[in-house]
RNA sequence: CGGGGUUUGGCGCAGUUGGUAGCGCGCGCGCUUUGGGAGCGUGAGGUCAUCAGUUCGAGUCUGAUAACCCCGACCA
């Protein structure tokens, strides 16, 4: 991409309305745009970043047997009426609205019970099972307070899986994997080191939920980390029992602040049960179905990453997720030619500063305000050497690459 | 939803006892500059959140409403 031909901005102040460090850089980096409390638009910059963070996520849920689907976020209230949630004191977090043609539907928060009535159509044997089934989706909550950016909103990016199994030794193994899938899931996002499976209350539908809780003082929840096993557990189930329970030593764990990025529920069979969704096994017998749910929030993973990694130049994002790989800047004539075929080769690599009314200094700081990995600093000096000079954006050093080694990066990923 | 605060050009802010609404950044134009957010000059840009009052006169005083921020509660 061309700057020149992104609308975004650069900003060197932040709106004061924003407290968090996350959400200022995002906004004067321009990668999105609040359209009021806890609701944001991600920008070209800011959509690109998501999509790569959603894709990582599609890979490894792809990798244990995910298949994506789309659901809708409109939906029909008699799919909620059957399992009693449709009720506002149940889930007080509901956007409801009426249908002109009469009737009431919401806006999803979540979608256990649309998945389960759709599996209806299509789970009827056990050579049905298991059923892993997942999709990115835009979820509203009518959250009495939105805060920290785009870490808590009222409309937001969630990838929801549904496992659907024979029974529960089937859905423990699918469970064990998913959590293996969401460690490397952040490692590649790169808060994998601070990212820890947190044990959390099951709710209603089982003794333990498991959170994958990432480390970072804005976080809203406390947990209690022992860090040589690697394991947490959330303060809301934190007592002598439970400890003991897990095997977990309390003169051992430290008191964390923690931000909640992915959350994995055994339901077993509260949805089967309240909507119907039953196989016959090898004898013919009917059997319920047993249920798991499995969320990871894009969009606040992003914040938190954006929270985590930035420093006091701006963002700083891992090579996978980065909006570009490469920040090019061109000083002099030929430089510009050299920089515009770069770009011309890797358009979705490069970002090429290709202002002309735009000082050096302030396409530094944007280079680094954006947070791409690596910039290019392309110069009749260089080019003198037949060479471009390479600055990571976490290091101060620069160091010449020879043109053609860089083109020949450019071909690979 | 309870408590506290805020609202004035795109952004950040000032505005005294009520008397013609200002500054910085950004933006346009010109000249000079050009490896870390340039300098000088010159312009454009405002229903002072909204509504209703008080007053000869309201950004300023009164009341209501809304939006936003923070703390708490809540948070499949």
């Amino acid at each position: 991409m061309k700057i020149s031909q992104n609308f975004t901005k650069t900003s060197k102040t932040a709106p004061a309305d924003e407290q968090s460090e996350s959400a200022k850089l995002l906004l004067r980096a321009g990668y999105i745009y609040k359209e009021m409390a806890g609701v944001y638009d991600y920008l070209p910059l800011g959509m690109i970043t998501l999509e790569k963070i959603m894709q990582v996520i599609r890979e490894e849920m792809n990798a244990i047997g995910g298949q994506e689907l789309k659901m809708t976020a409109l939906q029909p209230r008699d799919a909620w009426e059957a399992s009693g949630r449709w009720s506002d004191d149940v889930m007080d977090v509901w956007f409801k609205t009426k249908l002109n043609a009469g009737g009431e539907l919401g806006l999803g928060c979540t979608h256990e019970e649309p998945l389960t009535r759709l599996m209806k159509s299509y789970i009827s044997s056990y050579k049905d099972l298991p059923v892993y089934a997942y999709q990115f989706q835009t979820k509203f909550r009518n959250e009495l307070r939105a805060k920290s950016g785009i870490m808590r909103t009222r409309e937001f990016m969630m990838k929801d899986l549904y496992s659907f199994s024979k029974n529960r030794e089937e859905h423990d193994e699918f469970y064990e994997k998913c959590a293996e899938s969401y460690k490397k899931i952040f490692n590649r996002l790169g808060i994998g080191n601070d990212t820890f499976r947190t044990f959390a209350s099951g709710g209603a539908f089982s003794k333990y939920s498991d959170e994958f809780q990432t480390l970072t003082k804005v976080g809203e929840d406390i947990i209690y980390l022992d860090r040589e096993k690697g394991i947490a557990v959330n303060e809301e189930v934190y007592n002598d029992e439970v400890l003991a329970d897990l095997g977990l030593d309390k003169s051992k764990l430290e008191q964390c602040k923690a931000a909640e990025v992915g959350n994995i529920f055994t339901l077993g069979y509260r949805f089967s049960d309240a909507i119907d969704l039953t196989y016959n096994d090898e004898d013919g017998k009917r059997q319920k179905v047993f249920m798991g749910s499995y969320g990871i929030g894009p969009s606040r993973v992003m914040g938190v990453i954006a929270e985590k990694l930035s420093d006091d130049k701006g963002l700083v994002w891992p090579e996978e997720i980065a909006p570009f790989k490469y920040y090019v800047v061109a000083i002099g004539d030929e430089a510009m030619k050299v920089a515009t075929e770069l770009h011309d080769k890797a358009p979705e690599q490069i970002i090429f500063d290709d202002r002309t009314n735009a000082r050096n200094g302030e396409k530094f700081a944007d280079a680094d305000l954006l947070g791409i990995p690596y910039r290019i600093v392309i110069s009749d000096k260089t080019l003198a050497d037949k060479s471009v000079e390479l600055k990571k954006r976490t290091e101060t050093e620069t160091k010449l690459l020879p043109l053609d080694e860089f083109v020949a990066k450019l071909g690979q990923k």
